[in-house]
DNA sequence: CGACTAATTGATCCAGTTCAATTCATGTGG
DNA sequence: CCACATGAATTGAACTGGATCAATTAGTCG
């Protein structure tokens, strides 16, 4: 819980409970390692648009998609978050996107309002905040070329690519995937129809680029193409 | 130039340079505002893909495009930056994109390092950047979403009403937009080609809603279909 | 004027959408 | 345990929005 830093972000007290130096504690990550735990079921929302930004999230098991919605029922999912991930930062107002999980999650989150008082203390938590941020932006500048500007089978062969790195980060094997998301959430995330996404997905696999039968796991088998194919640069 | 901050960011020196009081001084326009200032011509880089994010700038004349180039040679304009504009925030590392001016452009800037100093003695310098960087990756999902879902037309329509907005804030008559940027700038921004821009453009036309003869200076008749055909919310 | 870049417009093409049917996986209650 | 409902995925067929290729016009500057 939050019991290592108190209400009015107190920093001896916050010394004092730690083992560690004060220095290595109040970092963002071990912040939200020490905040409230909270479980979803599946399709569950953490927050939607319009939902104040009153805490800061960071993904402890399973995957949060993170999207907006039109009027007319059209959906972008702007960015998946696996375990690890830290979503919900923001100016301050109020959410522009919903947060739902896929089949369920838990979540830890800490009070933004927590994390910005021990920002003034300690800046370099600040720093590290504002560089979560930045490289968010980054990536998303990077999904944005993607869905401008590139064909069917290099988005999705560069979603494969990126799911795979991720596996690779997370010490998992980075040639089996293990697809969370529906075809639907595929598309809406690369800016495609569900359809394309199947038929884009048999087309790599006619390639003997990949592998998979249920659907739901893939295995990358020429890694090289993929990569090819993803082109990113 | 930067005579108001000395290089050691020392907060007496610059209190004592200033008229206002050290409170309403600290802030991030403010700093710009009294950043070197530099000429750029016409398709003139600011920085490249690739540069260390040495500064932070802020457009007083003119317009600057951030884009992203892929080798094939296709460009994502991720971001057209007006006069007013803050840009060239990051993590500190390299530029992803690049900046570049359409027909020219004055600006003023600040080095990182000296914002980086400043905002750990003013917090609210700091908490101020990161709005900034906050709104940045706000107004880039609602991009992505536009690019992702929305029909030729509605990405017109949406860009129109952006422009117009944008004139509206700087006091500009909202209903008479100078386009700056060519058929290829925009399609670039939109993910479309600069044939469908200029065909959608004379859709609109020939439907009342804009009308136009040059084709760099647009005015906008039917506001109201305008939005509705943009249809963002 | 001539050279150049930007914009328009036409004709054709095709990647991806749309609509629709079938298969598959999973679970649920009788 | 099977019958059946349900949601996900695949696959087919036809369509279309936007891309591509190409030609023309228009504006601008030396």
């Amino acid at each position: 819980m939050l019991s290592i830093v108190s209400s009015t972000g107190d920093k001896a007290n916050f010394r004092i409970r730690n083992t560690e130096t004060a220095h290595s504690q109040v970092n963002l990550v071990a912040q939200l390692e020490r905040g409230l735990i909270r479980n979803f079921g599946a399709k569950e929302h953490v927050f939607v648009t319009g939902d104040p930004q009153a805490n800061v999230y960071r993904v402890a098991e399973g995957v949060i998609c993170l999207y907006k919605l039109a009027p007319g029922g059209k959906r972008q999912i702007v960015r998946f978050c696996f375990k690890g991930d830290i979503f919900g930062l923001g100016a301050g107002g109020d959410h522009a996107l919903s947060a739902q999980t896929l089949h369920g999650a838990r979540v830890r989150y800490v009070a933004a309002s927590i994390l910005t008082q021990l920002a003034t203390v300690h800046p370099r938590l600040g720093t590290e905040i504002y560089r979560t941020l930045a490289e968010e932006l980054a990536a998303l500048q990077e999904h944005l070329f993607i869905v401008g500007q590139r064909t069917a089978i290099e988005r999705v062969a560069n979603f494969l690519v990126s799911l795979s790195q991720r596996n690779a980060e997370q010490g998992e094997d980075p040639l089996v995937l293990a697809l969370p998301m529906t075809r639907l959430d595929i598309g809406d995330y690369l800016g495609l129809t569900l359809e394309t996404v199947s038929r884009t997905l048999t087309k790599l696999r006619l390639k003997g680029v990949v592998d998979f039968h249920q659907g739901s796991q893939i295995a990358l088998l020429d890694m090289g193409k993929l990569e090819e194919l993803a082109d990113v640069q």
